[in-house]
RNA sequence: GCCGAAGUGGCGGAAUUGGCAGACGCGACGGUCUCAAACACCGUUGGGGGCAACCCCGUGCCGGUUCGAGUCCGGCCUUCGGCACCA
């Protein structure tokens, strides 16, 4: 194929235009990013990487491509900016695959990536991908296993045996965040509970930190999500002595509660069926009612238990224990509306002030104590629990007490008597990363006999995933059948051993590969300290708000690790973060196959050019909104950059200076707009508002085109003008602007000219059409020099002929005026 | 149930601090070029009334504040998102 020289291309020909300047940008180098540049600052803009799931989303081009405009005017405006891409590659999808038949997870993830990689080069975004990450590849998991170790080390990882969120369909455990309504999120099974051995990241070590969001420009609504997740309640744990010690000993039952100032409407305690201590608990002529109890709950499904319509069930042990503030004795029960694994596992139920615990007396025939007292309480047996604020009754030397004091007050005493005291619960649980799949970085340990858990040394990282395995979905990982991969010699004694033959969870490689980027072919560490001070933390983090409480929340724990273990600069990963919306199918809901509603990026780059299709993305709407795909719409945008195009190119009848055939208002005018497009323009990119910043750019397109037509320009004006214009572009359509940028003559690249600043002076307006309102309602609009008093305004306006019939015989109250922007009369009666 | 965000033409959307509602674009309608067409070009386009100049109505609903409300306040309705037997 032969590519026409330039000077032959009338029309503008996208595809043409894209593939030549796509070629030279590569070969020229232009978007490899030295860690440093005299005189730059370092801005490090990230866009999230895709899973490698087979080809380039729409969405993808929806996140990046004004990830990428927005990286681009960062360069403009003097930093040298990393805009770094890559792969998340490892996980389940890749090993479904290869179960289905054809293709092994590594050939599948692969050929997934080339071909993704090609579709991402078409967007003609500035990645430097001389840094590109591929977490599948040992090179990068070797490092994902390294920063495993470390959190073995700070005590931050570790092994327990625990009810796990079961996935039958994916045949592995997921962590809390990936279990969606009781489903899989992945697959949309109902998950089932599982008690195993399983490796843990200590995540609620942070809790307190990971819901310090002050510091971070984030939205509202993410900051908020991650605040539901963690959850932080406050209040006070309490400790109940067991009439008699439980057969192992223990003496005590201790609770979690938000309402210490409930304590002395106490009449039972109830513990989850998985309570540590129901078995020895129990008395002989309960054992039987109580196992049966415990076994069922075990068979529910979360999605049954957390069902708050369901009604309350529970058993009692037949066990008491005592309220040590009044003596009261108090049976334990144990129901399956408490949760073992949050707080201590056990509650103290105030049927009087609590709303579940009400209902579970009244199934069990408890008592209700009113301690609380509403207002004008007659004594009468409440119809529900009363969880509004009241004064203490009952509650002996506390009476009388407001009981949000009370809280204090008594959470206060226990800690005195020794009884208790202030405790802070949290929601957040502990991160399971353990997947009994293949397709992931293994976890680096071996299990000895004699010297037990031993971490992988770090010289003999990485543990390489071997490449022959059977893919059988049996529950267990496909290592655990490799014996090449699972014996090994203990790395401590030498002695026979077996390795871990889990691998991690996805979320880890993600969780740390922004730290990559600034080192990514470093063989020695994950990340070299001065990489990482060059460039972390990311200045501008952009991607899915879905995200909020998964990625987004593991790769801050993940960094405060990090930054604990002395390898990276600051407190949080993300300064800035955006989340942009979701693009939907034309028929406005999720695009999906089976839908038959999805929208291929490659055939609109075809179709219109790669430019055009980023165009048109930031068009569509407000960026955080994003909404349906209209393959109609497109077309606009086509429009306008052949306009501009030929705007560009077909120079207009240029006049002389001073033989008067141009208007030097009109060439002042020509020079404003694109001016006040500047100002403009550069305020829409600092609030990230690509849609306005785009129909900017076509009405400064819609005045030089209308300029054209009207009849010779002055050639001043013009050139500045397209020369704003075609900076101004640079962002949204690079080639485009590359392309417009040559033919007029600017000197390699465009995309390393410095963002203009807008003349102060063509800002100012020397005349306003000031808006005449009577009464509020338009009559008039008059044409006023700016800033003109209001006497001067009043003067010229009630001589208007509109304005002086409306004010004929009637009273003029008020005049308002506000200088530029609007006159109002104020009339009263008629006048005499 | 609790928390959060959003409701503007046929459609996507725009509108500093309260100050000309509907920028920009799609679609539709009319026209030009063309044998014909559009990924071409020009024009019209919130609704209603009027020959016209113009007038009235209009930003989910009801009320309020104000000279003036899409924007502020109170009360609802709808949609979307998060959390939810979390003590």
């Amino acid at each position: 194929m032969t590519t026409p020289t330039r000077t032959e291309i009338k029309r503008y020909r996208p595809q043409d235009v894209e593939r030549r300047w796509r070629e030279h940008w590569a070969a020229s180098g232009l978007y490899r990013t030295p860690d440093h540049v005299p005189g730059r600052e370092n801005w490090y803009a990230l866009t999230m990487f895709p899973y490698t799931s087979g080809d380039l989303h729409i969405g993808h081009w929806f996140a990046m491509a004004p990830s990428d405009a927005l990286a681009r005017w960062r360069r403009m405006r003097g930093h040298n900016v990393l805009f770094p891409m890559g792969f998340d590659a490892f996980g389940l999808p890749a090993e479904n695959a290869a179960i289905k038949g054809s293709l092994h997870p590594y050939d599948w993830t692969m050929a997934n990536i080339e071909r993704m990689r090609r579709q991402l080069q078409s967007m003609g975004a500035m990645f430097d991908w001389s840094r590109e990450v591929n977490t599948s590849a040992p090179e990068y998991y070797r490092w994902t296993q390294w920063w495993f170790l470390q959190l073995y080390r700070m005590g931050l990882a570790y092994r327990a045996a625990a009810n796990a969120n079961w996935c039958s369909s994916c045949q592995t455990v997921l962590a809390n965040e990936q279990v969606v309504d009781g489903r899989c999120e992945r697959c949309d099974t109902v998950v089932v509970q599982r008690r195993m051995e399983q490796w843990f990241l200590r995540t609620t070590r942070y809790a307190d930190e990971l819901l310090q969001h002050d510091e971070l420009d984030w939205p509202e609504h993410v900051k908020l999500m991650q605040r539901n997740w963690i959850g932080r309640s406050e209040g006070a744990e309490v400790s109940f002595a067991l009439e008699q010690p439980a057969s192992d000993g223990t003496t005590e039952i201790r609770v979690f509660t938000t309402r210490p100032d409930t304590l002395f409407g106490v009449t039972f305690i109830v513990l989850a069926p998985e309570h540590a201590l129901v078995d020895a608990l129990t008395t002989p002529s309960q054992r039987a009612a109580v196992d049966a109890y415990v076994e069922a709950a075990a068979r529910t499904t979360e999605i049954e238990r957390q069902s708050t319509e369901r009604a309350k069930t529970g058993v009692f042990t037949g066990v008491y224990c005592v309220n040590r503030l009044n003596g009261a004795r108090v049976p334990i029960w144990i129901a399956d509306y408490v949760f073992s694994t949050y707080g201590t596992g056990a509650v103290m139920a105030v049927p009087a002030h609590d709303q579940r615990d009400f209902e579970f007396a009244q199934q069990y025939g408890l008592e209700a104590p009113v301690v609380i007292a509403p207002p004008d309480y007659d004594g009468a047996p409440l119809a529900a629990a009363y969880v509004e604020l009241g004064t203490l009754v009952a509650s002996g030397r506390f009476d009388g007490l407001p009981n949000e004091e009370a809280k204090r007050a008594i959470a206060a005493h226990l800690a005195e008597q020794g009884w208790g005291g202030p405790s802070v619960v949290y929601r957040l649980r502990d991160w399971l990363i353990s997947r009994q799949r293949y397709w992931g970085a293994p976890i680096p340990i071996v299990y000895c006999e004699a010297c037990g858990i031993v971490p992988v040394p770090e010289a003999e990282l990485p543990v390489r995933l071997p490449y022959d395995v059977e893919f059988l979905p049996t529950g267990q990982s496909p290592l655990a059948l490799s014996e090449a991969f699972v014996q090994v010699e203990c790395p401590q004694c030498g002695a026979a051993a077996r390795r871990e033959t889990d691998t991690m969870d996805t979320f880890m490689c993600s969780s740390w590969y922004f730290m990559r980027y600034p080192d990514a072919q470093n063989g020695a560490t994950a990340v070299a300290r001065p990489a990482a001070d060059a460039w972390l933390p990311v200045d501008q983090y952009t991607g899915g708000a879905e995200h909020a409480t998964m990625h987004l929340l593991y790769a801050r724990f993940f960094y405060k690790a990090a930054r604990d273990a002395g390898l990276v600069p600051g407190d949080e990963p993300f300064t800035r973060y955006f989340a942009q919306g979701q693009i939907l199918g034309p028929d406005g809901r999720r695009m999906s196959k089976s839908r038959g509603n999805v929208v291929a990026p490659d055939g609109q780059v075809e179709r219109w050019g790669a430019d055009v299709f980023r165009a048109y993305l930031m068009f569509l709407g407000p960026w955080e909104q994003g909404g349906p795909y209209d393959v109609d719409g497109i077309v606009g945008v086509s429009r306008w950059l052949h306009r501009l195009w030929s705007v560009a190119v077909e120079a207009p009848a240029f006049g002389t200076h001073g033989s008067g055939d141009v208007d030097a208002a009109a060439a002042r005018e020509l020079r404003a707009v694109a001016h006040r497009t500047l100002a403009r323009v550069t305020d829409d990119l600092v609030r990230y508002r690509m849609n306005t910043y785009i129909a900017a750019l076509m009405e400064l397109t819609n005045a030089l085109h209308r300029a054209r037509e009207a009849g010779p320009v002055d050639r001043g004006a013009w050139d500045e003008a397209l020369r704003l214009a075609t900076l101004m572009l640079a962002p949204a359509c690079p080639h485009l602007a590359e392309e417009l940028w040559e033919r007029r003559g600017g000197a390699y690249s465009v995309h390393e000219q410095v963002w203009p600043e807008p003349d102060a002076a063509l800002l100012e307006r020397a005349t306003v059409e000031l808006p005449v309102q009577v009464n509020g309602r338009l009559r008039d609009r008059v044409e006023v020099p700016a800033g003109v008093a209001e006497v001067d305004v009043r003067a010229l306006v009630e001589a208007r002929p509109r304005i002086a019939e409306q004010l004929a015989g009637r009273r003029v109250v008020r005049v308002i005026y506000v200088p530029d922007r609007l006159v109002n009369f104020v009339l009263g009666d008629a006048a005499s």
